[in-house]
DNA sequence: GTAGTTTATTGACTTAACTATTTATCGCAG
DNA sequence: CTGCGATAAATAGTTAAGTCAATAAACTAC
């Protein structure tokens, strides 16, 4: 089946399937491990996404963050106030630009990304030591290739409609 | 259990790079595969989930939707409102428990809901174009090993597979 | 037939998203 | 230097989704 030139037919269930498993994973994985764990710190998914971002992108603008979660900016603002009302993050300046917010966490914003990351990882963990060490290897090739066309085929999409799009 | 031993740094560094690769595809695929798709339809997410529910599972109970998302119960019932205002969800009676709401989808929402799996579809087709045949392969194999694992990791494991198929 | 449990709804509240608008700053032309 | 357009962020107002607490209704059991 995998050496034969395989028709649309052969595509479209391969689709199906993978989109039902991914479907599963959201209720599963991306509830329990990703949005759960963030509610255990007392971080909304927004929030705890937020700030993993600004941590590997410190200084970014809140444009940039916008940008990176394909919301609007005020859905940006109304997080990063609070997130700076809890104390994890700031508004820093920036030299050059004073329109300009630079986000920074704070140490407690750093620690508390960090608690995240390791429960995240955790279950992570568990959930793969549930699975056979050959599947594990599947599973990762399997996703870098998603991942990979993934972003080159929405970076091939947003190309020519960047600066049209009127919102969602 | 594993009886095979494996190298322990192995599986931290393996769970690290599968969760940061889910976590890709969390900005990605469904982002702008689910997500933006419902929106297309004037549909929320979190209105095209109970949707594809219902379908699959038609009569079924607002307390079997709750559960199935893991929220609560009052959640689930404004979901439905909004959903019957729109006309594409109606709560039927239960012959045998006048308590329980028989959620049912209407004509309207029995084509949008198809409507919304094609272009799902369509999009995931898309992007899994752009991989090769054998990485598809890798791709699907590893889902299913992985969903397998959440599911009865979410169960606490003591629980039997529901279905071999998730329902789309 | 009354007490207790389950099923769903309602109300008040929080968070997050959107659109549209406003404010502040930058870059630049005159 | 002043005014003008563009850009970055904030603000206002709305809608949706989620929570908890309280309530209503109907089934179950004693």
């Amino acid at each position: 089946m995998a050496t034969r030139p395989r028709g649309p037919a052969g595509s479209t269930a391969e689709a199906e399937r993978v989109l039902g498993l991914l479907t599963s994973l959201g209720s599963t994985i991306f509830r329990q491990l990703l949005w759960q764990k963030a509610s255990e710190l007392d971080l909304t998914f927004a929030q705890s996404e937020v700030l993993s971002y600004v941590r590997g992108h410190p200084g970014c603008h809140m444009g940039e963050a916008a940008k990176a979660f394909g919301v609007t900016l005020p859905a940006i603002t109304h997080i990063a106030d609070r997130l700076e009302q809890k104390g994890l993050l700031v508004r820093g300046d920036d030299p050059g630009d004073r329109r300009i917010c630079a986000l920074e966490l704070t140490g407690a914003g750093q620690a508390l990304v960090e608690e995240l990351q390791a429960l995240r990882l955790r279950g992570m963990t568990g959930v793969l030591a549930r699975m056979a060490g050959g599947d594990r290897r599947l599973l990762r090739l399997g996703l870098e290739a998603l991942v990979d066309a993934a972003v080159s085929a929405s970076d091939g999409g947003a190309k020519r409609l960047r600066g049209r799009r009127p919102g969602r």
